[in-house]
DNA sequence: CGGGATTATAGTCAATACCTATCGATTCGA
DNA sequence: TCGAATCGATAGGTATTGACTATAATCCCG
C-alpha cells in the first residue's frame, strides 16, 4: 500500500468516477485503474462497485475513505509540521551545564527561555566538562554550556562572555584597605581552592602558576559554594567567577578585583561540529548569552565594606 | 512521500543505524540510504545527524518521527479494519421501501437491526417501485424492499414473504355470515381503489382483471391508511395486504380472505446486480424476513365480529 | 597508522508506474 | 432500435525508480 494509491482512491470516490479522478490526479486513466486494482488486491476486497455510469464504494471502501482521508491529510501536513513546529518551538532540547555555571545562570535562563518557547520539552543536565563533551559527542545533549578552552574536533564552541574572576576574602581581611589587589597580593595568603576536576579549579590553578604566585591552599572542596562558606568562616581566600558573586547574597566577604593581571575565564556554548543547530539550540544559546550580559553587567561590591 | 521510506525513517530512528535498519528492513542498505536522502530531500529538511559512529535525530526528525509512526500504524490497521469493521457492523446502509410495505415492517425490523448493529447508520427512503429502482441503478440507496415482480436487468431481487391480500370489509356488510369469499362475490361491490401509482394498486387491478370480476371503484386514494378509514367509514370494500391488517388495532370492519383464487404479493429485497452485498445489507434483508415471517405467521380476524 | 564499522556513491538490473491505443460495456438521444 | 458518447479495463511499450553488488570515503578504536 502506498499513499499515492490512497490518493487515488480518494480521488475516485470523491470524482465519482476513474477518469474523472485522473484528471484530478493529472495521470492517465488505465494508470490510476492500475493502481486501484492493485491496492484492491493487497486489501484483498473490491473497494468500489463499477456500475455502468458511475460508481459506488463498497463496505470495505466506505470503510477505507475515512481512514484513507485522514492519513491523506496527515502526510499533507508533515511538511508544513516539520517546519511550522520547529517556529513553535515544539520539540525538546537536552542542555548539559558545569558546575560552576549552572546555579548562576540557569535559574533566569530557563524563565526566560520557557516563557518563549513553551512548548519546548528541556532536559538538563549538570556534569562536568569531560562528561558533558561525552555526552555531545554521543548525542546525548544537544548543547554544552561551558567554559572555555575545548579540544576536541568533534565540537564546535561558541563564546558567549568572557567573565572576570574576582577574589573572594572574608570580612577579617581587609587588605588594608585596597580596593583592587595586584596578583602579587596572593603569595602565601590561605587560599579555598576549588577541586581541580572543575575546569575552573583548574583554571585557577594555571592562573596561579602562570604569575609564579602561590597560595597557600587550606582546603580543597568540589563546590562554590562550599568555597563561599569556607571564605565566610574566615578560613581563607579565593578565586571565584563574578556571576557567583552577583547571583548571591552578599555575607561576610568581600570581593577584589585584581588589577594588574586579571583573570576571567570565557563561557561557551559547545555543541556536537556534526549535527545542525536546531532553532531551539540558538534560541537557547541566545537565551544564555542575553543572561550572562545581564549577570555580569551588574556591579559587584569589591570594596571590602568598612 | 511514500509509506515505505516512513517504514525506512523510522526503523532508523528506532535501530540507531542505517544498516541495523536495512536488515530489518529486509533491504540492502544504500536503498535504504537513497530513500532517505529522498525523503530528506522532500522536505527540506535533514532527518538524522550522521555521527561517526551512531546517528540523531535532528529536529526535523524528531518531529517526524511520531507522525510517522502514527501513520504507520493506522496503515498497518488498515488491511485488519476493512475486515473487521464489517463484522462490527460498521459502516451505513441506504434503504428504500414502499409506502405499502414500510410502516408495516420498518418499526419491527429497524428495532431488531439496531440491537444487532448498533454501530450502522441506516437512512430509509419511502418511495414507490419505478422511484426505488431508479435510486438502486444509481447507487443512492443499497436495498429496495418491494414486491415482485421487479423487470430491471440490472436489479437482481430476492424473494422475502408471499403475503396473502385480504379483503377489508365494513361492519356494516356481513356477506351473510360467510368467512372466505370467493372471487365472484367482489363483482359490483364498492370498492376503495388504492391509486395505481403504486404497485399494490396494479396487482389488485390486475387481479381483478384476471379473474374478469368488476367491482365498483367508489374512491381512489394514495395510502392505505386512508383506504382504510374509508372502508372504516362504510363506503365500501377493498383488498389489502395482510400485514396492514395485522399490525394496527382493529377497527369497525373485519377482514375475508378469498378462497377461491387467493391473491398474493411476494415482497422481495432488490439491489443492484453489480454491486456486491454487504454484510450490513444480507443482515438488513435477514431481518426483514424474519419481520415478514413473524407478522404474516399471525392470525388475522377474517370473520365478521358478531 | 591499520582494522573494523558505518554511510555514501557508482553502475546495473528488474520491477513497476506510466503512457497511448484500443476494446467492451453501458447510456442516451435521434 | 441504432449509433454516438462515455466510461472502465486491457494490452503493449517506455521510462522511472527502487533495489542490488561492489566500492569508496569516513570515522572510531587499539
Amino acid at each position: 500500500m502506498e499513499i499515492h494509491q490512497l490518493q487515488y482512491f480518494i480521488a475516485v470516490a470523491e470524482t465519482g468516477g476513474f477518469g474523472r479522478a485522473a484528471k484530478r490526479c493529472n495521470v492517465a486513466q488505465p494508470s490510476l485503474s492500475q493502481q486501484i486494482i492493485k491496492l484492491e488486491g493487497e486489501l484483498g476486497e473490491k473497494l468500489f462497485d463499477r456500475l455502468g455510469r458511475s460508481i459506488a464504494l463498497t463496505e470495505a471502501g466506505h470503510v477505507l475513505l475515512p481512514k484513507a482521508k485522514r492519513i491523506l491529510t496527515e502526510v499533507q501536513g508533515i511538511r508544513h509540521d516539520v517546519h511550522n513546529d520547529i517556529e513553535e518551538g515544539i520539540g525538546h532540547l537536552a542542555i548539559g551545564v558545569i558546575p560552576t555555571i549552572a546555579p548562576f545562570i540557569l535559574p533566569e535562563t530557563l524563565i526566560r527561555f520557557k516563557s518563549r518557547f513553551p512548548n519546548a520539552a528541556l532536559s538538563i543536565t549538570e556534569a562536568l566538562t569531560d562528561d558533558l563533551i561525552e555526552k555531545l559527542v554521543g548525542a546525548e545533549i544537544d548543547i554544552g554550556i561551558v567554559s572555555l578552552p575545548i579540544n576536541h574536533k568533534l565540537i564546535t564552541t561558541e563564546t558567549l562572555a568572557a567573565e572576570p574572576l574576582l577574589v573572594i576574602a572574608p570580612d577579617t581581611m581587609d587588605f588594608n584597605g585596597m580596593t583592587s589587589l595586584a596578583v602579587s597580593d596572593l603569595n602565601g595568603m590561605p587560599f579555598i581552592a576549588l577541586d581541580e576536576i572543575n575546569c575552573l579549579g583548574e583554571q585557577v590553578e594555571a592562573f596561579c602558576y602562570k604569575h609564579t604566585v602561590s597560595p597557600e591552599i587550606v582546603c580543597r572542596t568540589s563546590q562554590l559554594s562550599t568555597v563561599k562558606r569556607c571564605v565566610e568562616s574566615g578560613l581563607g581566600i579565593s578565586l571565584i567567577p563574578k556571576m557567583c558573586a552577583v547571583t548571591e547574597p552578599k555575607g561576610k566577604y568581600g570581593y577584589f578585583s585584581i588589577a594588574d593581571h586579571a583573570p576571567k575565564r570565557t563561557i561557551a556554548a559547545a555543541s556536537h561540529s556534526g549535527r545542525i543547530q536546531s532553532t531551539l539550540s540558538k534560541a537557547f544559546i541566545e537565551s544564555v548569552r542575553g543572561v550572562c550580559a545581564h549577570i555580569l553587567d551588574q556591579t559587584v561590591i569589591t570594596k571590602y565594606p568598612t
